[in-house]
DNA sequence: GGGAGATACTTCGAGACTCGAACGACTGGG
DNA sequence: CCCAGTCGTTCGAGTCTCGAAGTATCTCCC
């Protein structure tokens, strides 16, 4: 290899997520989402307790300005509600809704299928995956959906 | 493990992305650089023969209109220079200039150095390294440089 | 040679996403 | 009660991305 180690697996990285992202522009807005609101969704796991506003946020890496500005284009499409924490009326927790939870699992079927990822043989996804399980446990930040 | 693999593969790969996107927004803007930016600047290696604009947004996964609009900026802070392509004079091939190439080196050391994956072992570094290099090679798109 | 069609790039206009600043509602501690 | 801090929203601005349209050039084939 003619490359510094860590700048090829950064830019090895960031072309899979790219590749991805391009795969699924157009299948994500055949239903209606794009790539900011699919993320939203995918971050709202229906087997958890529903998070606030900030939670969602912080596992998103945005600000609370646009994480209302994404949670106002779910609800539009009846996906998600903004729910009153009876245990601090300032805090609203985002609830998927029936339907809200179905359209989530078709996207993750739809990212899946598109993403280059899946030409691996589940042995590699396995590497793969205890390696950036690493790097994600170091530092830790609103931890995520698994499911 | 209670996720499918290839979906918390995917997830993973999104996070460090996020992660590491989040963490060079600060140092980029210091250098006058945006995501855009810096990713175009990454993607023309100094070592190779200059490619041209659509090579470039191949490489990007972007549009022409998109690039045009990126190495406007690049061209302002005198990084790169369009240079007509005597062969084909609709073609102009992206040179870095002497600035370019000491920045784009500087955003591959910053980038590199906030990425989470600088946590890693090299070991780990080159196990992530050989799997992704099979998914990259599966789907070939506008090679990208590799330095 | 000459014309038709394709290609490379640009410009223009619109849309989507992101952010900082400012605001109202609420909480918890003095 | 008061005050500082937090949660969420709205507003305005900036950036990125794209499709449509236009110009210049190339390629191919008659």
């Amino acid at each position: 290899m003619n490359e510094d180690g860590p700048v090829a697996a950064v830019r090895a990285i960031h072309e899979v997520f790219m590749r991805t992202d391009a795969a699924i522009t157009g299948p994500l807005a055949e239903m209606g989402l794009t790539t900011a609101t699919a993320q939203a969704l995918w971050a709202l796991d229906p087997d958890d307790e529903p998070p606030s506003m900030k939670t969602v946020a912080t596992r998103l890496h945005c600000n609370a300005p646009n994480l209302s500005f994404v949670a106002d284009q779910l609800a539009a499409r009846g996906l998600v509600e903004r729910v009153p924490d009876p245990r601090d009326r300032r805090s609203r927790a985002l609830v998927l809704t029936a339907k809200g939870e179905q359209v989530r699992s078709q996207v993750m079927r739809t990212v899946v299928e598109h993403s280059p990822l899946s030409a691996l043989e589940p042995d590699d996804i396995a590497a793969l995956l205890s390696i950036l399980d690493k790097v994600v446990a170091v530092t830790p930040r609103g931890s995520a959906p698994t499911s």
